[in-house]
DNA sequence: TGATTATGCTCTCGCCTAGAACAAAACATG
DNA sequence: CATGTTTTGTTCTAGGCGAGAGCATAATCA
């Protein structure tokens, strides 16, 4: 289920070993020696010698010498090569978008970042799709896919549906003008944030991990072996669309009833302050609501207190159901817990049945931050181009192109 | 994740190849031909004739002629050989115990079916356990693995919870002392079910499928590429401890408030008409209650369209949050669906968020029945059996027996 | 009876990895 | 500073595996 599979006959075996050798230098940061990566695989270090070999030969891999050297003869850092495979990540947020680089091991550089207040204008996505192309002319060859975090429902490639932004089914691909590579992968914020808690965060090695990111409302995604549930039309994680935590009976713009959304993230937060903000300020503002709390404010405190009990008994109520080992937290869930730890733990509690209470999932507020979406993203590209498919690409690509 | 490894050696890629043919081979029922299976698996002939041979030499299957013959040269179907392996599912439940046999493909003969009246009393697991090695001897070196199903919560093999029997951390295999055993599995019933309906049920083939079991109240699992989600402890699919469709401040007995569980079930039917029954009697009275509103009951029929209105608005909060392509329903669930489908249907598009209505997933009442936990956890031994280590342990050991 | 059709069997070939033996490059020690 | 120790890289051989080709086989069809 999603790309990896396993070999059935011997070439199949050297692609897929190929394959092996390059998720670990991915995992392991590109900071993981030749002997380690042996020994990690299981493999005999004659085949290492090999496979290595062929990797760097074909400009994907770069060993360098080690910082620390221990006693014997020495071995080498694995890392990715100067001209090696990148992936881009853009990242469209309903007030800005940002594009990011992101080489073998997961090293990242933000290129590029515009504010706009245009919501979904034409010319944003234009912005955007120039924006796009002229990154890939000037890494001529070396990026393998492009991703892009959006905040809404995905289906298939597509854009089903952006509650606050007003869009429905929109092709973004298309609108993007980027039919023509072979690697374009739309993704949701939230799925994509517990992509990379799941890869670079606090949900690495997690069996079942349950991730929440908080942004206008409530998404997320249950986390299983490493690897986010999308859903059979790639829309799951909308947890926000849970009835979970409030009054059962009021209307949600999705257009059911005592959605979780209803009670926590940036629209109920400024709701419960009596308060009015166009869309494209409403993340900011909440978090200066949140800092306000912090420095003593009673009305943004209150507030604060409200939301972040409502979201401490929906937590509870989705570690019954699926009894994940750890809990974890990004966007303004992340300052939410930061801001009212106790009071998250309280709902929590209170939500959970009696016998969990012993020994209850860890919660834990993600350290990735603001750059989670745009790190799963890239996460999200390198999942489907290592795989033996991608490998073949990258080789042919490069001995076409030299 | 669950003893399919990858091959990285070419004596692992024989192993992996013949698992992948066994696997199929029970996948598909025991029915298919030789020459189905290998382009199933993509295989050459010549590949799969060494290991069709290979395993029939081990006594894992046998061929025997088609029913139909095509054209050409007739072929074989390959099916589970006379003293092949062999899986004991053991069916324990409130008011009876049940020891079933099953073969490679699936195909199952219940051995053993009796009824109790003690619960949890010692002298019902020592009979269970007698039975169970009775069964074993008869089978001599046949069995190659035993399954238990339980109605309770089951961690590491323990059961930690069972609310209506009031068992608590019970080691059950050291109970029915079947430590000697290299393979014994303890499972949740409704876990069981969601395994049985992926692998011979509704659920066959679905990417991501969501399975509910309704007795006293709700239980299910997520089932993810034909594996029902367990939970980092094993307690996942509690379903009902989330509050979905009614009142939420009202306390539940599991020690959370709102739960689905109040709403939706036998003991949520029953309550609602004001009547007490007894524990041990409640699934029985439940049926007969869905009975007579069928038959017209005015009392009975509100109160079924209460319980079927609530269990379609979990199911379409559910639906919400996973995204799955199908949803099963079995025991009650079953029931209750085939008696009010409409009012399932309406509650679940109720709680829908607008933009799913247009394709909401399928429901569907699972047609096996009360089989369906016994099913599920021969296939659960199964799963473990058939792999690369499996089929060592059994090729070494046939040969030393022999 | 002979043509057609699909499958099974056998053998060769190329590919892959393990493992052993040897070489190399550092550090540790006196 | 020279020598021994330790760990890793390199090279080569042996054994195993599956693909594919060519031929044999067993049925149906005309």
């Amino acid at each position: 289920m999603g790309g990896v599979h396993a070999p059935t006959t011997s070439t199949e075996l050297r692609l897929h070993n190929l394959t092996r050798l390059l998720r670990a230098v991915h995992a392991g940061g590109g900071e993981l020696t030749r002997s380690q990566l042996t020994r990690e695989l299981g493999l005999a270090r004659g085949t290492a010698t090999v496979l290595v070999s062929e990797l760097a030969a074909a400009e994907m891999v770069l060993e360098r010498p080690p910082a620390d050297r221990p006693r014997g003869r020495p071995t080498h850092l694995v890392g990715p090569h100067p001209r090696g495979p990148v992936a881009l990540a853009a990242d469209l947020r309903e007030d800005s978008w940002s594009i990011t680089a992101a080489a073998l091991g997961g090293a990242s550089e933000t290129l590029e970042c515009r504010h706009h207040t245009a919501g979904l204008a034409t010319d944003v996505l234009a912005e955007l799709s120039g924006a796009l192309r002229r990154r890939m002319a000037e890494l001529d060859g070396r990026v393998v896919g492009i991703g892009i975090s959006v905040p809404a429902s995905v289906r298939d490639g597509r854009v089903v549906d952006a509650v606050h932004l007003g869009w429905h089914d929109v092709d973004l691909v298309s609108l993007l003008r980027l039919d023509g590579h072979p690697l374009v992968r739309l993704g949701n914020d939230a799925t994509l944030a517990a992509l990379a808690e799941a890869r670079r965060g606090a949900l690495r090695g997690v069996g079942l991990g349950l991730h929440l990111h908080v942004s206008l409302g409530v998404g997320g995604a249950l986390v299983v072996g490493g690897r986010p549930l999308t859903g059979a039309r790639g829309m799951a994680g909308e947890f926000g669309h849970l009835p979970l935590a409030g009054d059962p009976g009021q209307a949600c713009a999705c257009g059911s009833r005592g959605c979780w959304d209803l009670d926590v993230g940036a629209n109920a937060l400024i709701r419960h302050l009596g308060q009015d903000i166009p869309v494209d300020r409403r993340l900011d503002h909440a978090e200066r609501l949140i800092a306000l709390a912090a420095d003593g404010d009673p009305a943004s405190g209150r507030a604060v207190e409200i939301i972040a009990r409502a979201f401490g008994r929906g937590i509870g109520a989705l570690v019954n159901a699926h009894d994940p080992e750890a809990v974890t937290l990004s966007g303004l869930g992340a300052r939410l817990y930061e801001a009212a730890p106790q009071t998250v733990t309280a709902g929590c509690e209170e939500a959970l049945m009696a016998f969990r209470r012993q020994s209850p999932a860890v919660i834990t507020a993600s350290h990735l931050g603001a750059a989670a979406p745009r790190i799963g993203t890239a996460e999200m590209v390198f999942d489907a181009f290592l795989t033996a498919e991608g490998l073949r690409t990258w080789r042919t690509h490069r001995i076409t192109s030299a």
